[in-house]
DNA sequence: GATGAATGAGGCTTCATTCAT
DNA sequence: GATGAATGAAGCCTCATTCAT
């Protein structure tokens, strides 16, 4: 609806500085005051720099948490890789159980914030948060294809779509109910669905 | 935040009548302007009535998609009972597939309409799509109490939140995802999901 | 600015009894509520009745409290006749230390409708409160008539107009402040004021 | 019941004025079209700014009214002060005409605006016109303790009360009413009044 | 006569955005 | 580049009033 662009490309240092102040600003308001309460000139305020400034680098008011999400996905993501990524060579159960870990590590990290990006993102449409989901999905399909010959399903793709959205249910459900399960009980469980599902069993 | 209800008990043939165009109206304006234009004053003037009237019935605009909701997952409650209710008998990999296809349908049926209130639902903090999860929880749980000899997960409480929440998720994102997978393979491999987990094995 | 004449004389016991049920609530919402929540749809609410029915008695808002303003100083004028009336042939201190303390009782009784009261009539131009004025005013003047031949001032109808406007004003006051003189203190020396005016001493 | 702070303190000289012009604005609208048609966008547009900029500087509409009565105070209490503040060595007689011209010249300079700003102090509930009385008072009260010998009433704290609250009554009720008496003899019956409580006799 | 659902103008207030300094 | 006062469209909501039943 609105260019998500920044209007200013922020080269020098100060100005990538003011930006982060901004965004770290929209979050922490997001947070505190929830969609309604996040308006412009409080983010601004929050920031410590005036609406005009904050105008020249984005926009309008939806870029502001455009970026705030894209650069939410990019943590996440990198989060993810960094928990994730070493696993290639690893057996399936260790592989899942980790990843299954790491998943709910990042909900246990800044849930608040996570959560208010979370709905702001569906807010705008959610195009965005799906990066997460992408950026994910590609790293378990990378995975599925090399231990291809231990698993049950053929299709890589479906698997690999269903694994992540399985997942994701299950834990960000869990995070949202009003009484949560047990952590290590809903680690255990949800990696057993995984390996159930991948192997038949799980041992 | 908001008193939930109504201000005057529509007891009166006509009155229902306008509740339901408000809430009719209500659902299209989210469809077709989203949050931001969803305003009351469009959505009287969709309802065909004036906003006085909308303000007779619901104390503040909140309380106009709370209804929404509230309704709206009524309805979905209602249609999942309906598909799935005679079900507890039924051989697992039946009952399972029946489950499957009902959400699959009820997601085909409205998209657009859920979509919207679904993220309404989010914005407002969403007490009450969990109504939704929670009623289709009893509704798996019954069932797994049935055949609990048959069945490989022994905490069944675990297992119906993972059950309802891992196909949620699973159907959802499908549905939310750019390029959504078959509906015939969606449909078969989230049914082989489950009965690995519940089974071992989905013959 | 609006007719002050009901709409329909009422003429039926059940009407002037509805009318009067009508004034009532006007005066209770007054009090209970302010200006801003005397609406008619709550006036009518208290009274028992529809809004409908307020609006077949009464041109308009403004009406229902012209005429609640003006029983009420129907009232008061009653009020201070009956208190002051046979006082014609008193001596003068007594006639002043009985109407001093007529006004404080009057004061004293419904302290919050009285003020309610007299508020509202402020803000419909206070045509009307001035009739309790004139009311008086014609009392304390016959009474100087008679008397003329006792007191100093030559000019009556100033005097009147000087005696009543002076004694309502150290009364009024002494009510509105917060930290009002004792009463019997008041009495005693507003009569002093009063007895010096017209006698040159208090004895 | 709501905060009487401007919401930004004026300190530039250009949002001072700005301040001013909303002030003056709001006690013009109130004279021109009384309390119900006195709209905070009215009172912005007669001021020649927007709404926002009026919501800048005041928290929400009772907040001007409230700034405008107390400036009125204060421009009332200043007033007397300069006329009556060095009466303090003079004889009674002269001051007690002095007082009295001075709250008469008071009420005709500006008498709509007076009136206005009245009677919406009573609206909001006049926690301030009281300020006059009491500043008023002090003045008074000091005045008679000096000059304590030479009157009769011994309760000082009574009798200043009791001038106050009489020679105001007897002046706005001068004004208020349709036909008032003639200034000069207004004056002079006043003084004589007031004279006489404090000597015995008005020479 | 009474009812009360419906009306809709209009009030208060917010907030994204601009632009003169 | 930064500032922040100013803008004004637009949103939510109330309430005096009407009229079909």
């Amino acid at each position: 609806m609105s260019p998500p662009q920044p209007r200013r490309k922020p080269t020098q240092a100060r100005a990538r500085a003011t930006v982060d102040a901004i965004l770290e600003a929209a979050a922490q308001v997001l947070v505190d005051r929830g969609f309604d309460g996040a308006s412009t000139n409080r983010i601004a305020e929050v920031a410590g720099v005036s609406v005009g400034t904050l105008y020249q680098y984005f926009p309008n008011k939806d870029a502001v948490f455009v970026a705030l999400i894209e650069r939410h996905c990019d943590e996440q993501i990198a989060l993810l890789q960094a928990m994730v990524g070493d696993m290639v060579a690893a057996p399936l159960p260790t592989a899942v159980r980790t990843y299954v870990a790491a998943l709910i590590a990042t909900h246990d990290r800044d849930r608040a914030v996570h959560d208010a990006i979370f709905r702001q993102a569906m807010h705008l449409g959610l195009p965005s948060l799906q990066r997460i989901h992408d950026g994910t999905r590609a790293i378990v399909r990378a995975y599925l294809e090399v231990h291809r010959e231990g698993i049950l399903p053929e299709d890589l793709d479906l698997a690999a779509f269903l694994l992540v959205s399985m997942v994701e249910g299950m834990i960000d459900t869990a995070f949202f109910v009003t009484a949560p399960p047990n952590r290590e009980a809903l680690a255990d469980e949800v990696s057993r669905v995984v390996l159930r599902y991948l192997l038949g069993h799980a041992d």
